[in-house]
RNA sequence: GGACAGGUGGCCGAGUGGUUGAAGGCGCACGCCUGGAAAGUGUGUAACGGUGAAAGCCGUUCGAGGGUUCGAAUCCCUCCCUGUCCGCCA
């Protein structure tokens, strides 16, 4: 949720933020935003005069009767009952406003960050060569991910299909206790070596949550969402279950950073997805993912948001596995983003990168949705808190850049050395 | 799911219709006391919003939303959550 009162203070930097997102009516946007909050504070100068009166009235009528003047008291009686309709209707009037202002702001995207590339679509991505590791390893004639597990026997799309439908797979053997391996390596990581602490969080929540890190009410198509009385969502990412961690609450400067990390299953309806990615594990309606969330200080985000990328790629760096870094571009960031790395790992059997992690820094945007804040030594609120979240990594995507990558001329796939200990020492995997 | 009991400030806790945004305590901040500290003691200590150059003034908020009343933390209705016991259950 963008701040009202700097939208009110410098609306252009306003207009010109969405526009560099490539909002076409920024401008109008804004307007009606500005306009809506104009005739809401208009309202409240002539409400609140009102209720200052009713109040006063009132606290004479209370003296008057002490007083035993009731002739007074029934005089201001009736001034005050004079005023009551036009207060109830102005009460009244002011839900309706604040609704509708809080509705048009809640569906309008973060402003991006100035160091942030101008651009329409994932063409414009910067890379960050700094960031950049390994080199694709020559790998002849290599087979794609799907190609060496379904040889495994260990990896079954056609059964999940049966029990659940396309974009589900069944994991079994080696595959499946890999999958383990993975969340287990990347808790690990980022628990003894970037300070975590590990969670286990509901991946069932309510709207609130959904509306706090931004998926509603504009994502609605990309969720599952329960059946029952008082339904739930899945969660889309553990992003929504962790950052939600704090919401509605004052947190104290001290005890900031606070960095949480979990590994859960992600539902994703993957709605207008059809067709891309049909084949194999990269685009599934349920996977599973470690995830990083931190909240910060302001003046701390910006650094955490780098310190986080780092965590995220030092799996990959431990992995052995080639991968480079960009920063998204305007267009391509998503709604509740000032800044976003994507991770891209290498993968063989696509000769191509795909994208393995993002980390984004929300900046206060989630923070005034969620109404999280901090104050400081003093005990003096500072106002929101900034929140970051990124992948670390995602645990399908990564299964399947692990295969196409460790995969050996005789068919079978090694185990990375830091793995190996996860899966009781065994070093490669074969046919069962 | 059923039956009770509760939801008040950073925390505990008083408060059943009229200077109560809220006693008292804890915590915290500053001062006094002390060689220094503890103890003791004094003062201060909510959030959000409107208005204003500022000081300030005003409004809203005692789980949420409605209602009664000139006036609601206090009375009524609906909902949510927590605790305890029972039932069910991984």
């Amino acid at each position: 949720m963008l701040d009202i009162k700097a939208i009110r203070d410098d609306s252009s930097a306003f207009v010109q933020g969405l526009t560099r997102r490539g909002m076409a009516d920024a401008q109008a946007v804004i307007g009606a935003v500005l306009e809506k909050d104009k005739v809401l504070r208009d309202l409240l100068v002539r409400l609140q005069n009102s209720q200052a009166r009713r109040n006063e009235a009132s606290k004479l009528i209370g003296h008057a009767k002490a007083k035993k003047d009731e002739a007074q008291a029934t005089g201001l009686m009736a001034e005050v009952a004079g005023l009551k309709d036009t207060i109830q209707q102005g009460e009244q009037e002011q839900r309706d406003l604040e609704k509708e202002l809080r509705d048009l702001l809640a569906v309008i995207p973060n402003i991006p960050a100035a160091d942030v590339p101008n651009g329409a679509d994932e063409s414009a991505n910067a890379p960050v060569d700094a960031r950049a590791f390994g080199k694709p390893p020559g790998i002849s004639n290599p087979k794609q991910h799907f190609e060496i597990g379904e040889a495994f026997g260990q990896m079954d799309f056609e059964r999940a299909a049966k029990v659940s439908g396309s974009r589900f797979v069944y994991l079994k053997n080696d595959l499946a206790r890999l999958e383990r391996a993975l969340g287990a390596f990347m808790l690990d990581t980022h628990t003894a070596q970037f300070g975590y602490t590990e969670i286990s969080p509901p991946v069932l929540v309510k709207s609130a949550a959904l509306f706090g890190t931004g998926q509603l009410p504009k994502f609605q198509g990309d969720l599952f969402l329960t059946t029952n009385e008082d339904p739930f969502w899945l969660v889309p990412t553990a992003e929504v279950s962790l950052t939600n961690y704090v919401a509605d609450e004052i947190l104290g400067e001290a005890e900031l950073p606070l960095r949480f990390t979990a590994f859960t299953p992600c539902f994703r309806a993957e709605a207008g997805a059809a067709g891309r990615d049909t084949r194999g594990m990269i685009r599934m309606h349920q996977f599973s993912k470690v995830e990083l969330v931190s909240i910060t200080t302001p003046d701390q985000s910006a650094a955490e948001h780098e310190r986080m990328t780092d965590a995220a790629q030092e799996i990959l760096k431990k992995l052995d596995l080639a991968h480079r870094v960009v920063t998204l571009c305007t267009g391509d960031m998503g709604f509740s983003a000032i800044k976003t790395y994507d991770i891209e790992v290498w993968l063989p059997g696509q000769n191509a990168y795909r994208e393995i992690s993002s980390c984004s820094n929300c900046g206060d945007f989630q923070a005034r949705r969620m109404n999280s804040r901090f104050r400081n030594a003093e005990g003096k609120v500072q106002g929101p808190v900034h929140t970051l979240n990124g992948s670390g990594l995602a645990v399908g995507r990564t299964l399947v850049a692990i295969l196409e990558n460790y995969q050996q001329p005789d068919g079978s796939v090694a185990i990375p050395d830091v793995l190996q200990p996860y899966m009781g020492g065994k070093k490669v995997i074969v046919k069962t």
